[in-house]
DNA sequence: TGACAAAAGAGAATTATTATCCTTCAATAG
DNA sequence: CTATTGAAGGATAATAATTCTCTTTTGTCA
């Protein structure tokens, strides 16, 4: 755990005690925080850190692989009016989400109970990727002068 | 689809011209958009709408039942150190994240290939329901579609 | 048709996030 | 062990997304 400092290194990052404890407090917790969440908690031991320092190395952590987003689509609601039962694909470039047909996927049965008082509603599928579009236009190969 | 007028009546809404645009555009699309392009797309026939009239009845869209969030989590990034493969139960009421061990749940295989050109990175299963916590604590035994 | 609650429009306010600008500091070469 | 320097931190302004407040308009129903 203490491997942070090397860490850093290998990443060419600079270590900081600011980074230590941002990324102490994310290592540390099986909750799934905010940023807000992760700044009221280093700042029990930094009080003096800045918000943006928090957002800073969140994203810096996140480029380098050691962090992941929960959610691809936080930067703004999206809204789907087919109720039907069906999963997502969501393209980690342009955002674009692409319906899945159900059956296109085995069911998501639980081969074990959730834990003791939760109760399911739903559950769906979430397909993360590159969208036809981005995979043709990108990097990949200069193949492409298309769109 | 015409019905949009009968459908307001049932839920005791009004039916007004501005909601059945905004309804229109969503349901006639499959893509998954954001209040923003729901304003634009209604501007076009209806120029003198307000974004907040768009907002507005998205919610109340979404409180009836005639529409979904697709992003759950959308208020705020949510951050996980955890970079094993897991899937995640969300708590509609609290927004909390719990993870689920991957052996828990089948392995999400595709029965079907995805559409021309789409690469596929990784597949996590989204649970959604109420937490121990929330189910424990509220008049929870109608739990489903509430918010 | 008239009364009234609900809905729309305008714009201010709030919240989450990013950008800017200046200061401080970690890394590293000498 | 310094000096240099670009990266990182702190303060705060700016932006983007969303909500709130207030006033006017409109749909519903008697
Ligand atoms: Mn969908
Ligand atoms: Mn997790
Ligand atoms: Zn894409
Ligand atoms: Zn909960």
């Amino acid at each position: 755990m203490e491997h942070f400092r090397a860490r850093c290194a290998a990443l060419g990052l600079a270590y900081t005690h600011q980074r230590m404890v941002i990324y102490r407090a994310l290592a540390g917790t099986d909750a799934h925080p905010t940023p807000e969440a992760v700044y009221e908690q280093v700042k029990r031991e930094i009080p003096a850190i800045s918000l943006g320092t928090v957002y800073k190395n969140i994203h810096t952590f996140t480029e380098a692989g050691l962090l992941r987003e929960v959610n691809l689509l936080h930067e703004s609601l999206r809204l789907d009016a087919n109720l039907g039962n069906h999963h997502h694909f969501v393209c980690v470039r342009c955002k674009s989400v692409t319906d899945i047909p159900e059956r296109d996927i085995g069911p998501l049965h639980l081969r074990q109970p959730l834990p003791e008082g939760y109760v399911l509603q739903r559950a769906v599928a979430e397909l993360l990727g590159v969208c036809a579009r981005c995979a043709g236009s990108e990097d990949v190969i200069s193949t492409a002068s298309s769109q």
